[in-house]
DNA sequence: ACCTGAACACCGTTCAAGT
DNA sequence: ACCTGAACACCGTTCAAGT
């Protein structure tokens, strides 16, 4: 492919990949609040209106590295042969890139509508119809799967957040909730006492499997 | 109850409940943006730094505000007889009242394991044990429920913020994303394609309840 | 066409000083 | 004990000016 005289340009020129790699980079390693564009000029050397040249705004930015990290995930999980073994992979995915990269959880929830929704959507809307369920009723299902892994993501980038901002990690985190819990009034808060113990030790991925799980069998189950 | 003298307060001195009431009328008035301790300060007519006597933070603000309107929500559901009817009856009222004040929705998932999800949480797990789930398998089926809430909450609370950074009604935003939706490629898109129509019609409250409805079937159907 | 970087209009938070 | 308000260290975004 040949670029037209003029507009060519220095190997590591700005552009919005570059852009949004680098804005891939910082959000991972340095959180949610990392992602600035004066942190974002630096390690790009340049300025910080140049930015914007490529990029409309910092929200624009911010889904679009959402994109980039659901697009690869998409990509790399496959269409298995049965259908509700693809949804499970596909959630799976999903779900270990938002545990990978916690921001994608909450950017998730900010661009509604937007391209990265679409592309968890259409596959999920695919394997719900290959799954036999009728036309008036896969909406229903699609929206409660999509709902239910957006849910499970936006509280995975919060504990995230929540634990950066008190320079806790995860167990320290589980662990002062737990507390917090078994500490509740035993009149007013059985349930959450009960579960506070369980709360040390379970798994996060186990956990959100068993929801989709849950689902898919509320999908199939027979409607009374 | 008698004061100690010299703690004696003015009628219209500060307090972390007028704080907290201001803040919900910020809020619901100019959206997630509109709260800050600026605007909160003049409309309390004190400084900005008089507001961390009774606050620790901003985030301690928000949760606050958002425990406040759950608290009201949780006490006016009530519980039925029947569980699964508590329980739909539960999940009506957090989306109602998110509904009405959309940053609720973005401030629960920001508060991982803190009082506002407790309150939730509580109920959703008795009226869960009620309906007769085994110990073991209660905190798949409360968590599926509550971080499904969460999701619908979350995208709630971002359509209004997406319209709002926009200056879309609700209509003109679902107008937006099924045109958007309808120009995706065939090949690659056909379920989100097929739903695009449907998006502008659609009663987000009845989507809402299918979820649930399709949730409590997953939970009360047998497991294989 | 693309980039620079100073300037603008904001933020949350702190803290010496007041009452 | 509670409040004041200036000051600090940031933000996102714009835009005249450069190449």
């Amino acid at each position: 492919m040949v670029r037209k005289t003029g507009t060519q340009r220095r190997e590591d020129s700005l552009s919005r990949d570059r852009i949004i790699e680098a804005s891939i980079e910082l959000l991972d390693s340095s959180g949610e609040g990392g992602l600035t564009f004066r942190a974002l000029s630096e390690r790009l050397a340049t300025g910080a209106g140049a930015i914007y040249w490529h990029v409309a705004n910092k929200s624009d930015l911010l889904t679009a590295a959402c994109d980039a990290v659901i697009a690869r995930t998409i990509t790399s999980c496959g269409v298995g042969e049965r259908p509700a073994a693809t949804i499970r992979a596909l959630a799976l995915g999903v779900f270990d890139a938002i545990d990978a990269h916690p921001w994608v959880g909450s950017a998730l929830t900010q661009a509604p509508g937007q391209s990265p929704m679409v592309r968890i959507l259409e596959p999920l809307g695919q394997q719900v119809r290959a799954l036999g369920v009728p036309d008036d009723e896969q909406w229903a299902a699609v929206g409660t799967l999509l709902n239910y892994m957006l849910g499970v993501g936006g509280q995975n980038a919060a504990n995230g957040q929540f634990g950066r901002a008190r320079a806790l990690d995860r167990t320290d985190f589980l662990d002062a909730v737990a507390t917090a819990w078994s500490q509740l009034d035993a009149q007013e808060y059985p349930f959450t006492r009960s579960i506070a113990a369980a709360l040390r030790s379970h798994d996060d991925r186990a956990d959100f499997l068993a929801g989709i799980d849950l689902i898919l069998r509320g999908i199939t189950s027979p409607r009374r």
